[in-house]
DNA sequence: TTCGTTTCGAAACCATTGGTTCCGTTTTCT
DNA sequence: AGAAAACGGAACCAATGGTTTCGAAACGAA
């Protein structure tokens, strides 16, 4: 019940590859695009046969995908202050600043790459894709209950309209400009009607 | 100037080919994920050789899209009532309905590839994206002076936030429903805030 | 009809890559 | 000491994108 106190018998694993490995994964990620990068390299990159590579990881991708999260910024820090609407604001901002820089290229490849590996593209989701939906819409039924939006609204497709501009310019190459986020937001909130 | 008035010697290219070649194209894309067609299936299928294939493509990637493109249905046809509101509606619920479809996922998937194949992203975009955009971008506008929009809209905003969840769903791979595209643009006008 | 030019299909061919396997060596637990 | 497991190195395999060669076929011009 504690934790797995079997210590098996034989040569224990190298912590220290694995963190090499997926070290080099990164490295990789962020210098050469991800259709160019060979196991070989990977292997080389990390100091380690391909051996070992394919002891512990069933492909390529999934190696990829570990370091990239790895070396993610995971800390989606939501202060969840008094101000519901403040903090939705917030967050997706960050969430747009995030995939601004090189991150942001990175992720869009293995959304693509994922469209050809099927678990991939699970893992992406499950790990990324869905916990942030969920934080999402947590925030926008937090702000709906503090009457701070339209209490009629369709929370699911809210979530599909705040991330949409950032998809759809990650997947076609568009830039992102630093201040997208809060544009994106604020032409959101207001909508593109006639303000009565 | 009127047309390539210049016969050249020898046998001519076979249209019969060509033709072939694009549908067997189309058809694979049809049944056949993306990364799983190769080049000898599509030579097998168009009843051609591999040699006569690349004569006259420069890849098997230029191939697929110039045979997505011949069986897509182009006809964005844009009626253009006086009520430039409803005309702007129905373009993206067009846009949506077309990509509910598998033509929707085959595009997913061209434009995933696009992200290794920089200059099939370039075709993609010169041929479907961008015309599009300056579409609604003028559906946009008309609808503003008609005064059915707020009058101080960003126009490339506005679009990024039309088709955006489309993007976001379709290269996440979430279904598309038929009516998603009437609830994208509704929530849109109204906006995410109170209503005043 | 005949010749030059160009295309066509068939097949051989090459380089690269993802992934596997074998082997001898090294590390750790019992 | 000995068993078990992991390690690096390298050979190895199958598949693929793409090129090339070769003889046959099609067409215009003379």
């Amino acid at each position: 019940m504690t934790e797995e106190q079997t210590r098996n018998p034989g040569r224990p694993p190298s912590e220290a590859a694995r963190q090499a490995i997926l070290a080099a994964a990164n490295d990789l990620l962020h210098q050469t695009p991800l259709a160019n990068i060979t196991s070989s390299a990977l292997a080389k990159q990390a100091g380690v046969s391909k051996a070992t590579l394919y002891r512990w990881w069933p492909s390529k991708e999934a190696i990829l995908l570990e370091g990239y999260f790895e070396g993610l910024n995971t800390a989606c820090n939501a202060p969840e202050t008094e101000d519901a609407y403040a903090d939705l604001r917030e967050h997706i901002c960050q969430a747009y600043t995030a995939m601004a820089g090189p991150d942001g290229l990175i992720f869009a490849a293995l959304v693509a790459d994922g469209h050809a590996h099927p678990e991939m593209r699970k893992a992406l989701d499950d790990e990324l894709n869905s916990p942030r939906c969920k934080d999402t819409e947590h925030l926008l039924k937090r702000a709906m209950d503090a009457g701070q939006l339209r209490a009629d609204l369709d929370v699911e497709l809210a979530v599909d309209h705040l991330y949409g501009p950032l998809f759809s310019r990650l997947m076609t190459g568009q830039k992102i400009d630093e201040n997208l986020g809060p544009r994106v937001f604020d032409l959101l909130i207001a909508g593109l009607g006639k303000p009565a």
